[in-house]
RNA sequence: GGCCGGGUAGCUCAGUUGGUAGAGCAGCGGAUUGAAAAUCCGCGUGUCGGUGGUUCGAUUCCGCCCCCGGCCA
């Protein structure tokens, strides 16, 4: 794991040229079918020489969950076993490795006509309003939710609408990480770069070098299709969601680009953030010299 | 060369009837329980272009100098 433009993909591809690896996408903008160029999705080439799962799993209209990808993980997991491989779990997305790894609290799942239903009156109400009645239903959720949280206010009141309890009760009723992965022992390395200002101007580099390859295509395709919005949660991604404003016709490629790499940044910082107090990894500069060499020295050790 | 505007936080700018200054963005820190590349919370000392002067006190007033625009020669 680590933040993005650490250099994760090529780590494991340089891992997986030598030794027997799969690689689990643990990405949830990489599900996206179509986004391949502002996700730094695999080329078709290096997945022809490494197999790679969870990608293109969805259309840009649907959504996908932290619940559906440690679902997805676990069947991936086990095939890849069962071929007698390695499986490496490789990706950003910080909320879906503490999911498969840290186990999930037992919840029901999105409803779409429930969040419709609160989204409508949200509109009429404002948040506030239904932050003011989870306070009355679930007053433990309630103090730990910000009222400007919208997300989240949303989510439990969902799981209370859907199975009439607080959410916050239900939280305590985790799954624990052998129920979550019974048959796994996990291993975690993280990338963490040692000097920021090197990370954000990779982040910079990689971002016009996805303009050279198309991206703003790629985002003008998306919006041709005229059946997305800026509402899709795979229209918010990172530069996705800027370059669509230019598309729009809102901000000028200057402006839309420079907000993309800030946005890139502010990504890399958040997923820093989960890294720090992240319990079991070891960490790796990949920006040091021979940081590779050290990463597969400490996997071949493992597997010994 | 002359005249008129500007030079204040990394950027764009506001402001101080003289008591050393504040917004947005950026940046930094944090949260994160089935939409997470999402969503949300917190953080503002910076030779107020330089230098002399007036003043108890100057970023603010005055002089000179430097830089950037514009207009006129």
């Amino acid at each position: 794991m680590g933040p993005t433009g650490a250099g994760k993909s090529e780590f494991a591809l340089r891992l997986a040229a030598q030794l027997p690896i799969e690689i689990i996408s643990v990405d949830s903008a990489q599900v996206y079918r179509g986004m391949d160029i502002g996700t730094a999705k695999p080329s078709v080439d290096e997945r022809v020489r490494v197999a790679h799962h969870l990608l293109d799993l969805r259309d840009p209209t649907q959504s996908y969950s932290a619940g559906e990808f440690v679902v997805d993980a676990r069947i991936a997991l086990r095939e890849i076993l069962a071929r007698g491989r390695i499986p490496l779990l490789v990706g950003g997305t910080m909320l879906y490795f503490r999911a498969l790894l840290g186990g999930m609290a037992v919840l029901p799942r999105a409803s779409s006509a429930v969040r419709t239903a609160l989204d409508a009156r949200a509109a009429r109400e404002g948040w506030p309003a239904l932050h003011a009645e989870l306070a009355r239903v679930d007053p433990g959720a309630a103090a730990r939710i910000h009222p400007n949280d919208p997300r989240r206010i949303q989510r439990a009141l969902e799981v209370h609408a859907v199975t009439g309890r607080p959410i916050s009760d239900l939280w305590a009723v985790r799954e624990s990480p052998d129920q979550a992965a019974p048959e796994f022992g996990f291993a975690s390395w993280a990338l963490v770069p040692g000097s920021r200002p090197m990370l954000h101007a990779r982040l910079e580099q990689r971002f016009n070098a996805m303009m050279q390859l198309g991206f703003l295509d790629e985002v003008r395709a998306l919006h041709a299709r005229g059946d997305l919005c800026m509402t899709n949660t795979s229209m918010r991604a990172v530069g996705y969601r800027q370059l669509w404003a230019h598309v729009a016709g809102e901000v000028t490629l200057e402006q839309a680009s420079v907000q993309a790499v800030a946005a890139t940044r502010q990504l890399a910082k958040r997923q820093l953030t989960w890294l720090r107090s992240w319990p079991a990894v070891q960490r790796i500069d990949p920006f040091s010299t021979d940081s590779f060499e050290h990463f597969r020295a400490a996997v071949l050790q493992l597997l010994q």
